[in-house]
DNA sequence: CTATAAAGTAGACACTGTCTACTTCGCATG
DNA sequence: CATGCGAAGTAGACAGTGTCTACTTTATAG
């Protein structure tokens, strides 16, 4: 019987902000169990290996971002397009732990996670939804596949950089919020209209 | 005097191929050493830690990016913009294991590493006079700064999705190739005009 | 020829992930 | 109530790592 009250979910959180603060590479399970007061071999009753905690990680991380793009949705294509691009940065700058370790294959592989390929595909759905949107209203040059790829590579890359990148530091005068609203106008209306 | 012939260039060439293949946290100095056949304390007499390495795989890195951004510049601005894209996505794609490294501030700090601020420097301005002309172009929504956070992101999140997203495996049936095509001309002309 | 400084080697230390074997303890069953 | 079973946690060991210190080699400058 557990001593410690849900030693999974103190694993997660305490590898999350480890992550979130010194990197994923820097994540050891020594070191989160003695954050969580356990003997270094506790951890590995509830998670396979040191990648399996980096797997659940990036699992949680792609529910939250599908819930939060999900939530996004609605009849209003502005709006749509808008608040979907806002959550998704929101999202990554809100769980630096979680979205770091969701795009590094090196450290997770998606064959053998299948909740791992689940969540992510819900949030490719909702991002696709809205690309589709896009694309079928004109407001995107080329077809949905391209309308795909120009969509997330550009809350992809918004949010790297703000994350990981040298934007923030260099001479960047703006708040992360309103480079997030500038490039959310640009996603809903990409056309150079007034 | 060196029974390796150039022990530092091998260092830094088997580094960017361990780097490439298995990611930049699998980097082990003294399998380096293995591989270019040396003591696991040579590599020390040329970089003065594991950090060292990976910075300086990043300074190669961003001289490299700004040497093929800058080559990509030309008066003509649809040919600036497409090159310009193809360059960059090019260049992350043909070194990924310097791209890898050059957006990880976890691993590789700028702050005392001039070389690495100088080179990156060098990308950011060239990618930035690109911003500029379109922004002055009206081809852009918003002034300057936006202009440049929008084609960072861009570049940066296609560069990022193609080398460790899962949008190559994803049924993406296009090339990687044909993608890049598609947002460089998205790029240049981001208003859904003919 | 020899002194010197750079280049490379060897050994040690603390740290890591993970294997194996042990202990503890709540609870269902007899 | 006793018992024993399975899950949770502990302890020790092993190979691998980064990096410190101390040693050896060697090409060349004087």
């Amino acid at each position: 019987m557990p001593r410690h009250p849900d030693l999974r979910a103190t694993v997660l959180t305490v590898a999350a902000e480890i992550v979130a603060t010194e990197g994923p590479d820097a994540l050891s399970l020594r070191e989160v169990a003695r954050r969580a007061g356990v003997s270094h071999q506790a951890p590995y009753r509830h998670f396979d290996s040191r990648e399996a905690v980096l797997a659940t990680l990036a699992t949680e991380g792609f529910a939250g971002l599908a819930d939060a793009l999900e939530a996004a949705e609605q009849e209003d294509l502005d709006a749509h397009a808008v608040d979907s691009a806002r959550a998704y940065v929101g999202f990554a700058l809100a769980s630096p732990g979680h979205y770091r370790v969701m795009f590094r294959p090196d450290m997770v592989r998606f064959d053998g996670h299948p909740m791992l390929y689940a969540q992510s595909a819900r949030a490719w759905e909702a991002l696709r939804a809205l690309a589709v949107r896009l694309a079928d209203d004109g407001r995107i040059v080329g077809d949905e596949e391209t309308a795909m790829a120009w969509l997330w590579s550009l809350v992809h890359g918004l949010a790297s950089l703000l994350l990981d990148g040298p934007l923030p530091a260099r001479g960047s005068t703006r708040s992360p919020e309103a480079l997030v609203a500038s490039v959310a106008k640009a996603i809903a209306r990409p056309s150079a209209g007034p």
